[in-house]
DNA sequence: TCACAAACAATAGTAATACTATCATAAAAG
DNA sequence: CTTTTATGATAGTATTACTATTGTTTGTGA
């Protein structure tokens, strides 16, 4: 299996962390952070210390701790959305389509050794906790202006099409879309820490399955 | 019309601010600022000064100010749930009881002068832009088990409960309602900063109404 | 009326955070 | 063989999120 890169918008660092090692190691080891500490108490000076390095070298790929977020954010938005592409290659039933990429957003992820560089699992964590966080700041405009949300919208646009092809007279393919988004993650949460608002908290073994019969279920109803 | 007082859960606050005029002030003015600066910029220095207090004082209502913006947007919930039951008062229809509970959660709010103190519109906006920090947080299952998300629970139990009388073998009845409880704000907010998520962006006039009408129609089509 | 506790103000102090700036050095590129 | 370029080392700053101490006012209860 090759190993691949997916192409990320340039504002979303100053340098490109996939181009160097100090680069990589930064990703990596922030995702693993992140994962173990949470956003807030997570900084930049914890990170140096982890990868041997320091602060100032740090600031030289990324603004801050936000865009630093924003960026582990939208790299999984584009390998789901990379994902999606590769899975429903060659398959022309809108139905089918909508299926896999429900599956591709709601279930479990698993280490994909395309990226080697990249834990899946734990930035899957990290997406259930603190992807909201990226856009939920008084600077949301701007950083829209820059590009930074595109891989989200661009994701939402895509699977609202599979919504389009199969009932073109739905009034909200972008709205449900991006209302499972959200949910998907959501709920699993939910499962975790507030249990009582969600079913899926009683479900032994994974979750994640009943969650994609959850949603799969309402998008069907929805835009029957 | 009478002044009221919700009940808010002890755990709360240190001090209960609805018993003093500094309290109130605290309240009144803490809402204000979190809209203008949104939570992160938010502290309880600038609030001091604001209110010409301390900062020390303000620690002996609230624990910090993730504390205080819980007690707000519980607040929110609180009275929510009072509306929802006050405007379900002697109504049977369990599809008349879903629709005005689904109407007070998602259409736009107004000053309410059963509590002259609030500024309800200002929490609204909170509401849309910070809730959900309240929840994810690391200390989420400490919080939890001081009853700080009582609210927000039983909220959603209650909607649920009349989605259950309507179709008793629905599988997701509280799932399903928590994803409206967060979609219902967060379509407003993507409306208003990142509009290609949903199609209430070209809505001319009140969006909230159309809101009403895409989460009630999801709602009704998934528990058909 | 006196004492005395509660609420608040005033002030100071601390560790950590989120940066910015400067300078030195090693490696890679021209 | 020079000159970028990337990184490291170090220092410094304003702000944040508190904690602690002391003093003043105000209302209460004996």
């Amino acid at each position: 299996m090759p190993t691949l890169q997916l192409l990320m918008n340039e504002n979303l660092f100053l340098r490109d962390p996939q181009e160097t090692d100090l680069g990589r190691k930064i990703v990596q080891e922030s995702i693993a952070m992140i994962d173990e500490l949470g956003f807030e108490k997570f900084t930049f000076k914890k990170l140096a210390a982890r990868i041997d390095s320091t602060e100032a070298s740090i600031y030289r790929y990324f603004e801050n701790k936000h865009r630093l977020l924003v960026y582990l954010i939208a790299w999984y938005w584009n390998w789901l959305e990379y994902r999606i592409d590769f899975g429903t290659q060659n398959i022309f039933d809108p139905h089918q389509k909508l299926e896999i990429a429900l599956k591709i957003i709601a279930i479990k992820k698993e280490k994909d050794p395309s990226f080697p560089e990249i834990d899946e699992e734990a930035l899957y964590r990290i997406v259930i906790a603190e992807s909201d966080k990226t856009y939920l700041t008084k600077q949301v405009d701007e950083d829209n202006k820059e590009g930074l949300f595109r891989g989200y919208k661009s994701l939402c646009k895509r699977i609202a099409g599979f919504v389009r092809e199969i009932n073109p007279d739905y009034s909200f393919p972008h709205a449900l879309i991006s209302t499972v988004l959200e949910a998907a993650h959501q709920q699993i949460f939910f499962a975790q820490h507030l249990p009582s608002l969600t079913e899926l908290s009683g479900v032994k073994g994974d979750r994640t399955l009943r969650n994609y019969d959850f949603l799969l279920e309402m998008v069907r109803k929805a835009i029957k």
